[in-house]
DNA sequence: TCTGGGGTCCTAGGACCC
DNA sequence: TCTGGGGTCCTAGGACCC
């Protein structure tokens, strides 16, 4: 079993297309106030930033650090050819995310011994290096979780292949949280009970861990302690849920205001149900209030649907159970209980009339809100009519809304200058550096940021 | 350090059915 | 009618993962 494992994926992917970070502190996430960092660079892990930190904490660590909102096509593409090069070892490959995935070579490659799965490994690893220009790490191990354990253990640009007698020497020693599945919460209540290694795991008493952890934790945990792992590779997985969410930039109160934005989000949910090809039986709304309490409202219908409309009265209809005054900082809507559209679905959907304040046909596909990808280019979302504080008021603040639209890390054309990317905008204006993956290290430029020569762009041609 | 967005799986209680 | 046992569905919450 092999655990392949992009290093740093999106800051690299960043590097790799902007020869000026190359070297450098890059940050990779949410670049508001309210954001966290998805990824960062090994130079910016050296000043302590690491991922699901808040932006502005990794701001204050490294103010110098370049801060980018993320190009989830650039991402989306590169992985595509990993997970393609992957396919090459075997047709066994589950793609955990992005920039993971596992390989059961058994299959195909019956019968290996340690030194054979070391040269299949490397020959991957090349290869993805000379085509994607990437470093992947690669675990090797008799199950999953050795595999995970392994690709982790010298990251980055490492292979380490664990053979089957040596799992129990490597597995022993470490802490328990570096098994999957054992999370803040569970490590705190497994030290409490003095148990702090995979090797205290692997003694501890299963009936007490059952009653500590419930039936399938509690007895998992110890197996996997004793690098008992059954889980088999499963190539491809049907979504179980579709869901989008969305943190203010300020809490909301309004119910309205709230209304208006689950519309939007029902929108990019009907979506990606009908690309999909989808439709689902239960609504559920997820709603944050200001002090970070979490609640779930949801509703099954008597038919599955994929209708915005259905969803959308369902969702709105779920919102109006719940209290809003005191402020609500993420609003979300989701479908699960998914099933394969049917025709039936299809044609009810084109028959129904559009409902009164929605652009008529404006079923799945006429996706609004401008972005070229939906929800990818600026996670933390620009709040067009956001009351940030404009400009410098905060030491560390990012930079002003953009309301133009740019987002930082953004690809761009200027009919003149040609292909660059956006390294910051704000007050009427953007700059831009021009360079590419190929180039020496561009210049910089500013422009206003309604300049009509400057067009936003796919992603550049490694 | 004031905490994203997209998911998965598990648990527990209550309704309902036979 | 003073009360069984099993199964399924639904809802809500929570831990965890990348």
């Amino acid at each position: 079993m092999l655990h392949l494992d992009l290093d740093a994926f999106f800051a690299a992917v960043e590097q790799r297309d902007k020869p000026s970070l190359r070297g450098k502190p890059v940050v990779v996430g949410g670049t508001g106030w309210r954001g966290v960092v998805a990824t960062a660079s090994y130079e910016a892990r050296a000043f302590g930033i690491g991922s699901a930190m808040p932006t502005m904490e990794a701001r204050r660590r490294c103010p110098n650090a370049a801060f980018l909102a993320g190009r989830f096509s650039a991402y989306r593409r590169v992985s595509e050819q990993v997970m393609a090069l992957a396919h090459e070892l075997s047709p066994l490959v589950e793609p955990v995310s992005l920039d993971e995935a596992y390989v059961d070579l058994g299959p195909t490659h019956p019968g290996l011994d340690a030194a054979g799965v070391s040269a299949l490994a490397e020959g991957f690893r090349a290869r993805v290096r000379a085509t994607t220009g990437l470093t992947v790490s690669v675990g090797a191990g008799p199950s999953k979780l050795v595999a995970k354990i392994a690709s982790d253990l010298r990251k980055p640009d490492a292979l380490v292949v664990v053979p089957a007698d040596e799992q129990r020497d490597l597995l022993a020693p470490l802490p328990v949280r570096r098994i999957p599945g054992v999370g803040a919460v569970t490590g705190e209540r497994l030290a409490r009970f003095g148990i702090r290694t995979v090797a205290d795991l692997a003694a501890a008493d299963e009936a007490e861990l059952v009653r500590m952890f419930g039936k399938a934790h509690g007895s998992g945990l110890r197996a996997y302690a004793r690098g008992i792992d059954p889980r088999p590779v499963v190539p491809e997985r049907d979504a179980k849920s579709v869901s989008a969410e969305e943190t203010f930039a300020v809490d909301l109160t309004d119910r309205r205001e709230l209304v208006e934005r689950a519309r939007r989000l029902v929108d990019r949910v009907a979506v990606r149900l009908a690309t999909g090809g989808v439709s689902g039986r239960t609504v559920t709304i997820k709603l944050r209030r200001y002090d970070f309490t979490t609640l779930n409202r949801s509703r099954t219908l008597p038919q599955p649907t994929a209708s915005p409309r259905e969803i959308a009265q369902a969702a709105t209809a779920l919102l109006e159970t719940l209290d809003v005054a005191d402020g609500v900082r993420l609003l979300g809507v989701g479908v699960s209980g998914l099933t394969e559209y049917t025709q039936q679905d299809l044609l009810a959907e084109l028959d129904e009339p559009a409902a009164p304040g929605e652009e008529p046909g404006a079923e799945p596909g006429g996706a609004e809100s401008g972005g070229a990808e939906p929800g990818g280019a600026e996670p933390g979302g620009a709040e067009p009519g956001g009351i940030l504080p404009q400009g410098s008021t905060a030491p560390y603040g990012p930079p002003a809304p953009a309301r133009s639209g740019w987002s930082p890390g953004q690809d761009v054309t200027h009919d003149e200058h040609g292909p660059g990317w956006v390294q910051g905008s704000g007050v009427g204006r953007v700059t831009v550096r021009f360079e590419g993956p190929r180039t020496p290290v561009g210049r910089i430029r500013t422009f206003r940021d309604d300049d009509p020569a400057l067009h936003p762009a796919g992603p550049p041609v490694w």
